[in-house]
DNA sequence: TCCTACGATGGACAGAGTCCAAGTCAAGAA
DNA sequence: TTCTTGACTTGGACTCTGTCCATCGTAGGA
């Protein structure tokens, strides 16, 4: 439980019923949900929500900056609360299930000035793929 | 000039002119085309090429080493025919143009053996974001 | 030159996400 | 507590990216 309710409460968030079980679906840790299964899970509580306001929800979300996007394929985006603390994803390539990987060091630190082309870099996202111990 | 097309002959790929254009729209390095761009410019030189050819002729690339997906974004994937040399890519965050890049050391050596949670990891894909020199 | 299996076509379809006009409601004001 | 209003929600249409399939065309070997 990581009071994701009362951090967004304290700080303004305009809190609806669909708001709230949006934000509930996506407490907790190690969940990398997409869209459309956040949208599913919210209607379990809550069967009117429409798609439109979940997407709404999770922009809002993730410009806030309390839940992060991670594209590790071409499909659908998924949404990631673990967002305090910096982390990677580790990704299988047969079944696609996402866990929460914390290299060590500083993945900037390895791009040398002569290979940032003048760009100002401020991070960097790393998909770590293979095979899960179940599709072995 | 990197010689995609003697490559692709020597391997026995079947040859026609509209597989010829589609390799030759992405030959060089530096490139980063959509599938939709290279469409538009391999309908420059054979008007009637159709979207799903385009389609098909880059899977099969894909498929053969010869060219690399990236998705740096949520939208439509890129393709990079600079597949020969190992990089990764550095995208503006502000006009999304796409930069090769070469960072020190295997981003693979920085995982530890307890973070691979028993996944056989096979290779890590790095995404770095900044702001370009044209937009800052 | 002829055959034929492989490739191309284009239109329908599907998945993910965005947009918009109209209706609803959270929360501060009185 | 009730009122007010701007922010939020709705659902359906729409866009974009990509896939599928039946039919037609052709590269390249015999």
């Amino acid at each position: 439980m990581s009071g994701l309710l009362e951090r967004l409460r304290g700080r303004g968030w305009r809190m609806t019923s669909q708001r709230r079980v949006v934000a509930e679906v996506l407490d907790g840790d190690h969940v990398h949900l997409t869209a459309d299964e956040v949208h599913a899970r919210a209607a379990e509580r809550l069967p009117e929500i429409s798609r439109a306001t979940v997407y709404n929800a999770l922009g809002e979300l993730v410009a806030l900056g309390e839940v992060v996007e991670v594209a590790t394929d071409g499909r659908a985006k998924r949404y990631d609360p673990n967002a305090h603390r910096p982390h990677q994803h580790l990704v299988c390539s047969n079944c696609g299930i996402i866990r929460d990987v914390h290299p060590t060091g500083d993945p900037l630190s390895v791009l040398p000035a002569e290979e940032r082309f003048g760009f100002s870099v401020s991070k960097a996202e790393v998909t770590y793929r293979g095979i899960c111990p179940s599709c072995t």
